[in-house]
DNA sequence: ACAAAAGTGTTAACCTTACACCCATGC
DNA sequence: GCATGGGTGTAAGGTTAACACTTTTGT
């Protein structure tokens, strides 16, 4: 819970592209259920997305990436654009002016926070274990949520988050959606769990762990699992040669 | 090719959103081609997409439509975002001293236009014959050209265009793509290369007209194309309904 | 021993693929 | 009549879906 980078604001007119902002949704896996990292307001009893502004010089990958690695502290992030929002009423109600007042944040800056803002969503797929979740500077915590128990959030947070989700489901084919929410080392049960959690349905194990083995995109360990209740499963590395190739095409199937 | 709506950017300063555009892919299909609208320069030999910049009421989807409404003449059009283009160097040729002098443009338009843009790509489909493609007023013409011909773009216009045929591509299962390019009544080998277009690959005309009658998404009328060499083939006509649910699933197959 | 999870195998149904054949039309 | 494109059918091979049995482990 260290903040690692300080993100400053002193001069947003000048630093930052007016009117654009970035947010992101941060997925993780952990416990056999899919994660999302929520933000919570230090000045209203709301929860948001992770997001942050595009600097002149960048990219918006690039001040997506930069807030990923501010936000986790964790580098090399996978993260893909996907839509972007752009309701012309969309203001963040943080960036009032009491909210201001009460961060102590330059009041040169009101102006400029306090403007509609279209916002380019991004998601993106960390190790959970890898993950130290950090704060912003409007916010007291950072943490995650089961995204069947994500709440109310700020704005128009919450369709942030469910096309977020529904990209995922679309992209399982295409992006390599496995091997960058799941460890080094997984056991075939986890694999198809976390399938099944995107894909919202539950799947035959038998026929998952044959059509999965037979794309060739996971090679099996000697070792098994251990310290498990219950028969010890045998541990899968994705063979990303094999993935990323299988992943062109697209994985062929009916899931 | 008349101008229907004169853009005016008297003052973009204030009417618009600071460094961020929308450029649009128009796909429009025709003679067994696949074509796209094309805007040649006033003031260059250059080849442009049609593009536009957001109001400051607007969404990102309002102000693509009013584009394409601008250069088409055509309404109700189909069209989608599909990626964000933000390289920090960014900058439309056309918007520099000697062109915005040429054009008459007043000279406070100049800093705002010759500046860094961040723009969003939507792509659009239309009806080939309800479009009567009109230039901008940076542009001499406005023309239709196969998307296999289209020669060197301005700026990142290529990567643009690429990157919209790879969404085509890769919705063709999920998006109306067909009942948006071709007319109300089509024949099926026209349905099949437009599919056969858009996947870059042959496809066999039995197995084709097979898996797509199967899906029920297009009913077959009791007329045949006439005027037409050997054969007459018969028209159909999408089944809406039917069509859009199927799609909610995702046509499947091999293609 | 038993319950729960994991590994492996089999079959029928379905779909895809690769063809062959006939029909209609313009030259 | 013949070349070309269009309409229809069929058989072989492959993939999926549904299901049974055995193995391992903690209690």
């Amino acid at each position: 819970m260290t903040l690692k980078y300080a993100t400053k604001l002193e001069n947003p007119a000048t630093d930052y592209l007016a009117h654009l902002s970035i947010d992101c949704v941060v997925f993780g896996f952990h416990d056999n259920q899919l994660k999302v990292l929520l933000l919570k307001s230090k000045y209203l009893d709301e929860w948001s997305l992770p997001g942050g502004f595009v600097m002149h010089s960048e990219t918006v990958e690039q001040a997506a990436r930069r807030t990923l690695e501010e936000r986790t502290g964790a580098t090399d992030i996978f993260m893909q654009q996907f839509r972007v929002f752009s309701n012309p009423e969309r203001k963040n109600p943080i960036f009032q002016k009491e909210n201001m007042l009460k961060a102590n944040l330059k009041m040169n800056n009101f102006d400029w926070l306090n403007q509609r803002f279209v916002s380019i969503g991004f998601y993106a797929l960390v190790e959970f274990s890898k993950v130290d979740a950090a704060p912003d500077i409007y916010s007291e915590e950072c943490v995650w949520k089961n995204v069947d128990q994500v709440g109310r959030l700020m704005m128009d947070h919450n369709q942030i988050l469910t096309d977020a989700l529904e990209t995922l489901r679309l992209q399982l084919r295409h992006q390599p959606i496995g091997y960058n929410l799941l460890p080094n080392k997984f056991t075939m049960p986890e694999l198809q769990k976390l399938y099944e959690t995107i894909l919202g349905r539950e799947l035959d194990r038998r026929n998952f762990q044959r059509k999965i083995l037979s794309y060739k995109i996971v090679k099996r360990l000697p070792e098994r699992r251990t310290g498990v209740a219950y028969k010890a499963p045998y541990l899968y590395r994705f063979d990303l040669e094999e993935y990323n190739k299988a992943l062109r095409e697209g994985l062929s199937g009916d899931w």
